[in-house]
RNA sequence: GCUCAUAUAGCUCAGUCGGUAGAGCACUUCCUUGGUAAGGAAGAGGUCACCGGUUCAAGUCCGGUUAUGAGCUCCA
């Protein structure tokens, strides 16, 4: 007589033994039909499993996230049924649920193309109009292993043989098509209503790139149609905010062939850059920090010795003048702690923040580079703080404080905190890791934040604090970083003399804030979708006479505000207000300044805002007085 | 680096069955002096990414190279 506890708290007590459907059916039909699956004691089944025995369930439908991912799995299944059904021979690997949708993985020669996509979403369709019973099936290992074999499935014996030794074996069975899987699936193909197949790519066996390489289809789905419109909508929507799209129109950068993953800066994306770097150099100096410069060219053996050339040695730009190697400097700690080295350091000096704008050249591998945001030559906002172990927390602290205030000046708020630790391949002793862990630890603790652990991501000389920022269209990006070095300073003889008179090795805190500004700028390009904050804006105003009559004033109201220090510029051409309006709308300048005989006669300028509201006519005080406050509040509040 | 795809005017793109290239916008000149998202006319602009092959003939078919894109792998 189980009794059936419910998430309401409420209780059904049953006679006999009864599955996960018939409790649906007893609370409503209608609950019966949305089943997907259900929780007992929570541990998630089919709709199929019996409960014989007290226990709490859930009823698992379309509404929940939990409901989405079993429709996602078993469209997987789906994809591969109809694969396997078009294309035989095909063989399956995996196929699990991903953010939005999922994926397959075939082993095959054939190459799926468009066409074949289509085909195949178009077979599914039929099999889910079929509403085809899907059955859960235990087996034996040895049963499930022979089975596939007979198949010619090598890869998912090869699956099978890895799994743990206790773990239970299931198949799943819909018509004459099964797979191994954990589950829990849908009871039929029917409740498979809003799906779609998206992309084709290649992907590696089991991840590795050493591994034969297996044809991937990506697909989404969901609870139903209208859900599947709105997510292909988002993606539209995503792509319109493409940084090389945007980066393009407005004419901020390009690429080419003779430089590839290197960014050709034009004058309005350079504009932002000097922004940037002018507030960051700002902020810094205030931080405490001394800011450097440090040479591009250094000679391979400084590479040697840090450790970089036996790591990264194939991804360094290599240069061979007079018989001496140089590498083009990948990165920017080694050069500083060259800096430190020069003088004796005292305690005293502890703790020692060197930054620099630092421009480094990494050999990417070429499939991996991405418009600016993964480039082969960038600049990093780059420090190194050196200090004592007792040091560490305190200075993390502090930079935590001071990320947050520039991330808030760029308009982000949802930070996202991960903490790496120590990887199997290291350097420095546990008691070392053991504290610097802690101290990164204690440091988020302190400040209240949330934070994720990444056990094992740590860099081989100590662990880091990773931050993510989510923008305004929930996509998460990794911008700034903090890292424990016990390693570097003692390969490059980094020393200080200690309070005691003694000989110590400081230690080194990587840091940065945007990460590089190539990316950083590609981020804010498709955060803002290219409306750029107005102390941002590579143009701030532009002044536009109505006829050649009032150029002259024209002229004069873009110089006044030039030698205010904004940037200005007049548009005197022999065209249409409407039209010009229209191109600096489109060109996402912050103000437009009408200047026709009206504005001349009152000497005022009549405003409008690049949303399109009309500010209304006003002297060049309140003008520059409106502008100095939208400067002045950087990205801190929305926009427009 | 791996898999697949793509490369045509400054930009966005069309180009059928292989027969010497086209649109819109931008640009130049002229007309127009117009009050809040496109005024009109004319003109100029291309070694169809690059190298090679097939063919009487290649933007189009085939091979290679480079770059770019979607993924995979990597990311100090």
């Amino acid at each position: 007589m189980p009794v059936i506890t419910l998430p309401d708290g409420s209780q059904r007590t049953f006679e006999q033994p009864v599955s996960v459907h018939d409790v649906a059916a007893d609370i409503g039909p209608g609950l019966a039909k949305a089943a997907l699956a259900g929780v007992v004691d929570g541990r998630e089944v089919d709709t199929s499993h019996v409960i014989d025995n007290d226990a709490s369930l859930a009823i698992v439908t379309d509404r929940d996230d939990a409901g989405l991912e079993v429709i996602r799995h078993s469209t997987a299944h789906l994809l591969a049924m109809a694969t396997q059904d078009l294309f035989p021979g095909v063989q399956v690997t995996i196929g699990p649920v991903i953010e939005d949708g999922f994926y397959y993985d075939f082993a095959t020669e054939h190459h799926f193309t468009p066409e074949d996509l289509e085909r195949i979403e178009q077979r599914m369709e039929e099999l889910a109009a079929e509403d085809i019973p899907v059955k859960r099936i235990v087996t034996s290992r040895e049963n499930a292993i022979e089975l596939f074999r007979k198949m010619g499935e090598d890869y998912k014996v090869q699956i099978i043989e890895d799994l743990p030794a206790d773990e239970e074996i299931t198949l799943y069975r819909q018509g004459d098509w099964g797979d191994l899987c954990r589950g829990p699936h849908v009871p039929s193909t029917g409740k498979l209503k809003a799906f779609k197949l998206t992309k084709v790519a290649g992907a590696y066996w089991r991840g590795d790139s050493r591994n034969e390489m297996l044809q991937r289809i990506y697909g989404t789905a969901w609870a139903n149609k209208k859900q599947l419109k709105q997510y292909l909508h988002r993606i539209e929507e995503a792509e319109k905010r493409d940084h090389r799209k945007i980066g393009k129109k407005l004419d901020l950068f390009h690429t080419q062939e003779e430089a590839p993953g290197m960014v050709f800066w034009h004058p309005a994306g350079w504009t932002i850059y000097q922004t940037i770097e002018q507030y960051m150099r700002g902020q810094q100096l205030a931080q405490g920090y001394r800011e450097i410069k440090t040479p591009q060219l250094v000679d391979l053996s400084l590479w040697e010795k840090s450790g970089h050339a036996d790591k990264f040695g194939d991804d360094m730009f290599m240069l061979k003048a007079e018989e001496r190697e140089f590498a083009v400097k990948p990165m920017n700690c080694p050069c500083h702690v060259q800096v430190f080295n020069q003088g004796l350091k005292s305690y005293r000096d502890l703790p020692l923040r060197l930054a620099e704008f630092g421009s480094c050249h990494r050999n990417e591998p070429s499939g991996s580079l991405h418009g600016i945001m993964r480039v082969r030559g960038f600049v990093q906002d780059d420090a190194h703080i050196f200090c004592t172990e007792e040091q560490i927390q305190g200075e993390v602290s502090r930079f935590i404080d001071f990320l947050h205030e520039v991330y808030a000046d760029f308009g982000f708020s949802d930070v996202i905190y991960r903490l790496s630790t120590r990887p199997e391949k290291r350097v420095g002793s546990d008691a070392d890791w053991d504290r610097a862990e802690k101290a990164l630890a204690d440091a988020l603790d302190a400040q209240g934040l949330p934070w994720e652990e990444l056990p094992g991501e740590g860099a081989f000389y100590g662990p880091k604090v990773e931050f993510s920022l989510k923008d305004c269209i929930g996509r998460v990006w990794q911008l700034g970083t903090i890292q424990v070095d016990f390693s570097m300073p003692g390969r490059l003889d980094a020393q200080y003399v200690a309070e005691d008179g003694s000989r110590q090795v400081p230690v080194m805190l990587h840091r940065a804030i945007l990460g590089s500004f190539e990316r950083f700028i590609g981020i804010l390009i498709e955060h803002y979708e290219g409306i750029f904050p107005t102390w941002l804006a590579p143009q701030q105003a532009v002044v536009l006479n109505i006829t050649d009559k009032q150029a002259e004033y024209a002229k004069n109201v873009e110089d006044s505000l030039k030698n205010k220090g904004f940037r200005v510029f007049s548009d005197l051409r022999n065209e249409k207000i409407g039209f010009k309006i229209r191109e600096h709308t489109i060109s996402r300048v912050p103000y437009l300044l009408v200047v026709g005989d009206k504005e001349v006669e009152s000497q005022t300028v009549a405003v409008r805002a690049r949303r399109g509201e009309d500010l209304g006519s006003m002297d060049l005080e309140a003008f520059s007085q409106l502008l100095a406050d939208d400067v002045a509040r950087r990205g801190r509040i929305a926009l427009d």
